[in-house]
DNA sequence: ATAAATGCAAAAGCTTTGCATGACC
DNA sequence: GGTCATGCAAAGCTTTTGCATTTAT
């Protein structure tokens, strides 16, 4: 957190309270957030400000590489970039729940011979798994 | 290809031209095309349906499980499902280019663990590999 | 003949841009 | 005081909906 402040302020950003409030949204997340989610969450916390706000936000701390974007269901989705939570997401195709999992994978790995193979420079990535959740296994036509 | 139409015919879906080239550019395609890229191979093919027609065409194969659907870029994007073509993406943040990668992955026992796991019934998965490419390394900033 | 597919117009979501105003350091 | 951040209005892009018409079987 203090790291991420420093961060900012470092590139010439300031310390709004908006964005630290954005900032400890995402932290505190235990999931992927949508515009409208930290919208929904700044709210709460008796901030309003304009959608567009947000979404600049939200680039800008992508752009510092403090969070991290990626699409689902065609929104952009946010959440803080953390190289030792390493996690991935279940995503029900009936709710749209998106869900946590963990994975003792062999991506890292794997990243490592991309690199090689093809001399992409792999930044992240985002492994979501699809299909039903629990309660929403019954509407799925088995 | 012919598994294909027969699942259509099936469910009383019919075979019109348009369906039929869509079918055709997504079994012929090395990776994900969006709707504005089905349009553009079907105007190569003299047919200029709708967008509205394609959209819709892409949801029903997309029911029918006939192609994949995943958000890149805020984009819906398709492709053939196909149990034998295991393969990811790797996708520039700069230019935005997708292309296919192969990894000798072990995520189908990992899907296997997470069921048992979770109860999550999963039905497919995306894994998606940012960066930059090998054109846009040097507009990366390194 | 019947049900499915299409085109057109319109609207709905989500995100971005431009510009003037206001806030932080 | 200068630069960054914000709000508002408007536009952009992708996707969806409704309804009347056409087409495949």
């Amino acid at each position: 957190m203090d790291t991420i402040l420093e961060l900012i302020k470092q590139s010439g950003g300031r310390l709004t309270k908006t964005r630290q409030a954005i900032i400890r949204l995402l932290t505190g997340s235990e999931c992927l957030l949508s515009g409208a989610d930290i919208l929904a969450g700044l709210k709460k916390l008796k901030l309003s400000p304009d959608r567009t706000t947000i979404f600049r936000e939200l680039n800008y701390l992508t752009k510092l590489g403090i969070v991290v974007k990626s699409s689902i269901n065609g929104k952009d989705c946010y959440e803080i970039q953390d190289e030792h939570d390493h996690h991935h997401h279940l995503i029900c195709l009936n709710c749209k729940d998106i869900q946590k999992v963990e994975l003792n994978s062999h991506l890292e790995s794997q990243e490592r011979q991309i690199k090689k193979q093809t001399n992409f420079r792999i930044t992240g990535h985002a492994l979501e798994f699809y299909g039903y959740c629990i309660k929403c296994k019954a509407a799925s036509g088995k």
